[in-house]
DNA sequence: CAATGGTTTTTGGTATACCAAATCTCGAAA
DNA sequence: TTTCGAGATTTGGTATACCAAAAACCATTG
């Protein structure tokens, strides 16, 4: 296993700060600033800059600073549309191709999001359900979908990790997420269908909720 | 409307030349030479080839030379499951949300098709054809869809240019579009799903066919 | 005091220079 | 003759320097 690259690695960096609040929805990144600080070059800067806009989470302007992404919440509620069709793709192809090695590591992954529940850091909690779903779109066995699946989790990351706030939320997504792998252990395409629509149903009234209080 | 950035005209460039054959599938690319042939600096050459790995024309290596992509045919099958999906989703949302502009320019976009069908230049009829899936996915008036749906186009186009070489198919490609508009100008979600699903069949069986005979 | 125009500063885009890793070459040794 | 390794070379990764466009600032003027 090898070891990211400088522009990934700086990436990732922006992105947490970016998810933790740190920098908000429409601040600038001015590279050479932001490079002089991280003790980088502006090239890898630029590269890392170019990686988040490709996710969405920062928006590139012709001859301008690029800025954290705020994106309105009509652009997120079509991501959610197309993430749903994603997911069910997902499932169904999955239902066919999945092996019984995919199916153990969705329930390992499941166990230890159960597990984190009650340890608290919403980050780490964040990302372990992140890898749930991109399990399953491993499961697929196809890759071009995997990748464009991954992507549009990466593009909504933000939007979610604000809704994933509320305890009573998390307990929801527990259960959502048991029905999913039941669904999938079973091979039952229709439940499959039924509970990822439940579940992005709800993610999509939690997003338009978070929306509705931030405007004041 | 501002013009292609440098970058972009380099990856607009180099993808003709891939699309028609100047460069072949597994030659590498050494971005200094090629920089230096096309009187550019290594840097937006560099942005050109990122572009293009993006769009899955070009792979990259670490610490080697990019090549030009060459997919096996099962990815190329995973990338038409996709597409099939999105186009769907595209037309399902399209039947609810399309003005009456958009069904226009289709039509006018379906006519031009229709009158190039004997001028030849695949190059060009083929761009027309795009132009058109294009124009259903913007008609579902879901950005991040229709941003998708072109990515998969994208990815699609080498394959596809090479199935576009006989002129049965690309008589029956005319037959296949009519039916599209046709459905979507009735707003017939069900009629337009199976012409999807009509065309993206046809494709998927081509393709194979391309690759077999290519076996050779 | 407000408007305007020109100058300075900021900032991204591009070119170039340098570096390190991977590869290739070719000769020496077994 | 074959194999192996040291050095030369190729090539992408990174840093830095230069440029042009946009913005901000300020002085001048009505």
């Amino acid at each position: 296993m090898s070891e990211p690259s400088l522009p990934e690695q700086i990436a990732n960096e922006l992105r947490r700060d970016i998810l933790r609040g740190t920098l908000v929805p429409g601040a600038p990144l001015k590279e050479r600033d932001r490079a002089l600080e991280m003790g980088v070059s502006r090239t890898p800067m630029r590269e890392a800059i170019r990686i988040l806009s490709q996710e969405g989470l920062v928006v590139l302007r012709p001859a301008r600073s690029p800025l954290v992404a705020d994106p309105p919440l009509s652009d997120i509620m079509d991501h959610v549309i197309v993430l749903r069709a994603l997911e069910e793709l997902s499932g169904e192809l999955a239902c066919t191709n999945a092996t019984e090695e995919d199916l153990d590591k969705l329930r390992a992954i499941n166990a230890k999001f159960e597990s984190e529940f009650y340890t608290a850091d919403r980050l780490v909690s964040f990302e372990t359900d992140m890898s749930f779903h991109m399990a399953i779109a491993r499961a697929s066995h196809n890759h071009a979908l995997a990748d464009t699946h991954r992507s549009f989790l990466a593009r909504l990351w933000r939007a979610r990790f604000l809704t994933s706030t509320r305890r009573r939320n998390r307990q929801t997504v527990l259960e959502q997420h048991a029905a999913l792998l039941d669904a999938l252990c079973r091979r039952d395409r229709a439940a499959l269908k039924t509970a990822f629509d439940a579940h992005l149903g709800h993610l999509a009234d939690d997003i338009r909720k978070v929306f509705e209080k931030e405007q004041t």
